[in-house]
DNA sequence: TATTGTTATACTCTATAACTATA
DNA sequence: TATAGTTATAGAGTATAACAATA
């Protein structure tokens, strides 16, 4: 275990954040699994969860081009989980919001995901858990 | 910019992990796209750095079928970044190992991944972005 | 003219099931 | 029989370019 050891010692701030990383992607791909999502269904229900959200803010959102939105919008409105609405501000846009199945699988996935970061994260002495999650708040928010 | 404020204070651990996965993400994309490979494809690259290895073991690393790695490992050969060889103690097995070229590929996607991240984590003071660095290590070691 | 969203097209990624060759 | 890898097939994800409708 010398190698392991070492390896903890000498990881960068970089390759932390890459493992870290697939770590979640993983966990992520696993729970939208066990609903019979893909990931990238699951991402786009988290986005339009709160309020209903245009296409482009969308796109933007899940860094895609809106036309690769269009399908994956359309199969999962398939499935019943999201709706488009006309926007009656503009008649071009549309809205897309959860439905209510949509709403509950979003919670599900949303708690499920959360369940299993919080015991990967139990790891950690909940002096250092806090501390983590303090940093990566302002990592993330000196990005946005 | 009370919303945001609270926003942090409030972010939990999983949240927090969540969101620094989508922006390690992004920036895993970008890279791979600037040398037009797709993420996967420099996956790949990266697990066949160190030394050659069978096609069970990149699908168990990348966490696929192993029909899936097929065509991934194919088109990636297509470009004459990695190369199957075959393994000379078992006549079923392949060890797929990089080129020339992959060689120098993979270590510029690292490197270019590596800047991003570090520029990425430099909004910390230097305590805090060791500190963290130690965090996140501890965190994907007791998932090993 | 600029913007919102869709369509058409071409690849890439992925899983499941069935298969070949070797161990 | 079990394992390593491939093929066949089907569906999902994605980008680029061209387009329609509205602002």
């Amino acid at each position: 275990m010398e190698a392991r050891a070492e390896s903890i010692a000498t990881m960068s701030v970089a390759d932390a954040l890459v493992r870290v990383s697939h770590l979640v992607d993983r966990v992520f791909a696993d729970v939208a699994r066990q609903h019979g999502l893909t990931p990238q269904q699951v991402h786009l229900l988290c986005v339009v969860t709160e309020r209903p959200v245009g296409m482009t803010e969308i796109a933007s959102s899940l860094g895609l081009e809106k036309s690769s939105l269009t399908g994956l919008v359309d199969r999962v409105e398939r499935r019943g989980l999201i709706t488009r609405a006309r926007d009656s501000h503009d008649r071009r846009a549309c809205l897309v919001g959860v439905s209510d199945t949509g709403a509950r699988v979003s919670r599900e996935c949303h708690r499920e995901v959360v369940d299993r970061l919080e015991a990967l994260a139990d790891a950690l002495p909940p002096d250092d858990k806090e501390r983590f999650a303090s940093l990566v708040a302002h990592l993330v928010e000196s990005e946005r």
